[in-house]
DNA sequence: AAGACTCAAGAAAACGCTTACCTGTGGACG
DNA sequence: CGTCCACAGGTAAGCGTTTTCTTGAGTCTT
């Protein structure tokens, strides 16, 4: 159906000048009024701000950015929208930095370092004033292009600022930790693990590293903790938990790198009749929705994804004051006890 | 662990007079050579290209922006980042966009019409060419405000385009008309719906009457149609369930206006010992992920929600050239069958 | 061989805004 | 009563591009 509106050809649109004409005073004045520089007085200020109103006016940001070189404009590089856990810190982001009157663009890299460092360059090229980046590990170029072009870099899902301007996120080698703890607590003794890939991944990294050192270190041997690495998928990971119950003897416990493994795991015992957590206890990363879904439900570690991207929010808005460099935040997982686990059988 | 980095203080970024001034040439032609534009010479045009790359010189968008009033940015205002049926759309969205050297700024408006103006007002001022919305139903002055500023709007989830300038999406009736045939095949007679909150969404409106307008045209009695709403969330179709499974008699077979409902449903029989599909048969929408992890695995209606955004994006680049309005995509859904479905009981 | 024409490339204007600098007014002070 | 100062408000210079207009060199036509 084409639109009977009398369409708009010519959209006028309102500028400063027009702005200023209503009002009676010169550009500059309405400009001044408009950015509440006190140097205007309240009689000229109150026409200027009722005329704007009046006329709907909407400065022009690109002439203001170009003029003035400040950006209100973000950037975010994740590796894809698909994953929640990627979506949710993106929205906390988003929220906090559209109260400060500030954008944000986003684009995702597929887990490609190459289409990351486009990317960047792309971002660059829209002027923004800093680029919220996934992990530790990028092109080494990623992060010098982003510094000469005067742009700051927060890192999230890290402890770690590194060589960025500053990082927010949790410690991904405790959290792996104080699943293996739990575990032992529980008297298993003999473990799994899927990790997803670690290849420029240092979050499954570390998740590995706390999860099988804090089991060697309470005398578990290392041919019993048997580490699989698997793309995260459903289906990935239900063929990682075929591979780690043809071992024998077999894990009694088995600590997945994200809740997508954990849920592929989980339905493949299922499917072929091994009791969770009768025979086998199945621990998860992330707290997705699906942890709550799969059944039995999910033991899982709660990231706080949405505050994250809050807190890199906040990051953003103090780098605007000061110029430090190298802050680091983080926050806290928290284990959450539910249904895939119990105690090891006997 | 502070920056040990020699710090960049007064970052010297390159501009096109570097370029041009590197390859010899004036301005202009640095800027065409750039842009392709065919009156440049080849070898002018390979030493532009080359000194840009040397330099690294990533152009300054505003400036460009301010310059040929070309955008090459566009807004997406969605409910929330949260629900996977967005995120997939907007990833499509901003990967075919940003093939076409746009960048894509999103806002989320929390299902809140109010919100979703002052978004619009917002992206406006960050001077997008054009804004993707979700639904057909939107507060007036949200269109309009975006009408008169000259940015188009491109409408999603919906097969009509209204007073927008464009829409893709698919056919919501007809979508729950095939739910209601196919389970008429299996000889169900009564039947439960649990539709999304219809009020501002045409969405869950059009998909409850696409259903039930079938179900009583194969002369199913009004009373046999139960319909309940619920807000998209596991608790609510779960209680929603609960209420159906206490009606008398019973409803052989339930449609959910979304996937989420769909689970809490599942979840809800599994927890009270009604079998699915043996006692009712289930049906979703949407096809999220969670559709395969639950058990039974869920019969579903699937969205092409990534093709949905990827249109959506082509719609934009089309309306860059003609200034053709009320251009109305349709896409198609697909009943997939799986186990949470079956014959009526006897 | 001279005029008309084509075409690559340069000079400079323009995009809409902010801000450094300047001007003119009124009030305080000597 | 004159001088100086403070200060509101105006003028105009840019910010980094694109694009129009212009120029000059070469090519073609007759």
């Amino acid at each position: 159906m084409p639109s009977q509106k009398p369409d708009h050809p010519r959209a006028k649109v309102i500028k400063l000048k027009d702005v200023a004409l209503r009002a009676g005073c010169s550009l500059a004045t309405a400009s001044r009024a408009l950015n509440n520089n006190p140097t205007v007085g309240q009689s000229e200020r109150d026409r200027v701000l009722a005329a704007a109103a009046q006329l709907g006016y909407v400065p022009n940001n690109s002439a203001r950015t170009l003029r003035s070189q400040t950006k209100h404009l973000v950037g975010v590089i994740i590796p894809t929208l698909d994953h929640a856990i990627y979506a949710k810190m993106v929205d906390g982001l988003q929220d906090r930095l559209a109260q400060a009157g500030t954008s944000v663009i986003i684009n995702t890299s597929s887990y490609d370092l190459d289409r990351e460092l486009n990317q960047a360059r792309l971002l660059i090229a829209r002027g923004v004033e800093s680029v919220v980046l996934v992990g530790l590990e990028h092109d080494p170029h990623t992060l010098e292009t982003l510094a000469s072009a005067g742009v700051s870099q927060i890192l999230t899902y890290t402890g770690n600022a590194g060589q960025a301007s500053g990082a927010v996120g949790f410690d991904n080698y405790a959290s792996g930790a104080s699943a293996a703890k739990y575990l032992l607590e529980l008297n298993h003794r003999r473990f799994g693990m899927i990790a997803g890939l670690t290849r420029h991944n240092d979050r499954a990294r570390l998740r590995r590293d706390g999860f099988v050192e804090t089991a060697l270190a309470a005398g578990v041997s290392r041919d019993d903790v048997v580490v699989l690495e698997a793309p995260y998928s459903i289906e990935a990971g239900g063929a990682s938990m075929r591979s780690l119950m043809e071992t024998y003897p077999r894990p009694t416990a088995v600590f997945c790198g994200s809740d997508i493994l954990a849920v592929g795991a989980v339905k493949h015992c299922r499917a072929v009749g091994i009791e969770v957590p009768g025979a086998v206890s199945i621990i998860g990363f992330d707290n997705l929705e699906i942890a709550h879904v799969v059944e039995p439900e999910l033991t899982t570690i709660d990231v706080p994804a949405r505050e994250m991207g809050q807190m890199a929010a906040e990051s953003i808005i103090e780098l605007r004051q000061s110029r430090q460099t190298g802050l680091s935040k983080k926050l806290q997982t928290r284990l959450l006890i539910r249904q895939s686990t119990g105690p090891a059988p006997s």
